[in-house]
DNA sequence: GTGGTCTAGACCACC
DNA sequence: GTGGTCTAGACCACA
């Protein structure tokens, strides 16, 4: 499930957030759904606890998940967990574009992007 | 010309080396013209002179740049290099459009955001 | 009556315990008589007996109450309980507004705090 | 300088990040000025790097101060550093406030304390 | 069983 | 030299 590449500079506990993040956004992980143990997803992933422990703590602090010494983490239930992945998409959409444009790529370029994505692509 | 920004997390040296490859595309920098010299612009930017250098080297490494001892670095004449980067980020926005769409963020959303970069923020 | 909190960090124990004294500070658990016995208090809370045996031997480490085994648990006849706490919070109080007072906050700053809690707070 | 207690609950990487708080509130640490190095400062206080290591790392998380791979950390230069401690206290103040008003507490007491540090202590 | 903290010691990238 | 990351392994408090 989870895939860890050690050939890029990404360390590896953001690499787990990321993909924690991933899978509540993809509906694979739902709201109040109990995650792996530290370590149990550390053996798995043939990695330290404490590598996943800072991934876990980092995550809570951006209130994706809720950790509770004794009873495990679990992915929150506060329902603006979409809302916050959303808004943080928009603002990397933006971040992108504004990139884009500098490099003179045309509107019309962007367009067919979003269109191809948006409706060819309804399909699959 | 060069600007920098220590509170990133962005390395100095990866600062740099982007922004030349960003006055290459947008044509501020030309095909054969010299850079600066090491040491003038790591005087200019307040930076150690290794920090340059190490942004130079990964330049010529990448073919942007060439450096030839006791003469200078100049501009690669690659022309493509606009096209690599442009296809660069046509590749990175399918990316992030793509989860966006399995978000189920509204085409019309995505529309309204490229509208507001293109448009309205065209005379920044 | 009791109320959890599962998001904060204060062990579920100790919210337990405060809650007590807290009781017994306002004058809701009165002295000589009995608390709520462990096994209930645990099922009305949703929480593991031992949780609350251990909050009720800290409250009984701390001279709160007492606990006879077979009959069940009493508030102490410790009637400067109030006292105690009230003492404890005007020592936290002046290390606060001295901490406040180095950083030049000003006197009539604290007054309009104090005010609003003591009196537009006072309906709620 | 750093003293820590290790009776408390208080985790160390806490105490250390509390300290540094409190000596820039006391102007012992001005803005813009480098912290102890982490090995410096782990080596001073008997301590694991990278407990020192992770309590900069909230103190940046929290923008007290700024740390640069290969340069060193620093205390924030943002002047409203002062302010942000400012208002923390201001809210620490009024939880404090609000539990003494629910123990009955007289607001006169408060005020006498209150004068007691903002009047008679004036001239230590 | 859970997560939280800490030590010992290592390697890396950066300046 | 600096901070950032990771491993190995340990102990603790909590439920």
């Amino acid at each position: 499930m989870f895939a860890l590449d050690y050939k890029t500079k990404v360390p590896i506990y953001e690499q787990i957030q990321d993909q924690v993040i991933s899978f509540i956004a993809l509906g694979i992980f739902k709201p109040n759904e109990q995650l792996p143990a530290v370590r149990q997803l550390a053996s798995d992933l043939g990695v330290n606890p404490n590598t996943v422990a800072k991934a876990y703590q980092e995550l809570e602090r951006l209130g994706y998940i809720v950790s509770q010494t004794g009873r495990g983490s679990f992915i929150s239930d506060t329902s603006n967990i979409i809302d916050m992945l959303k808004s943080e998409y928009i603002e990397q959409l933006k971040s992108l574009l504004r990139k884009m444009k500098t490099l003179n790529i045309p509107h019309q370029d962007i367009i067919l992007v979003t269109n191809s994505i948006f409706k060819k692509e309804r399909q699959q």
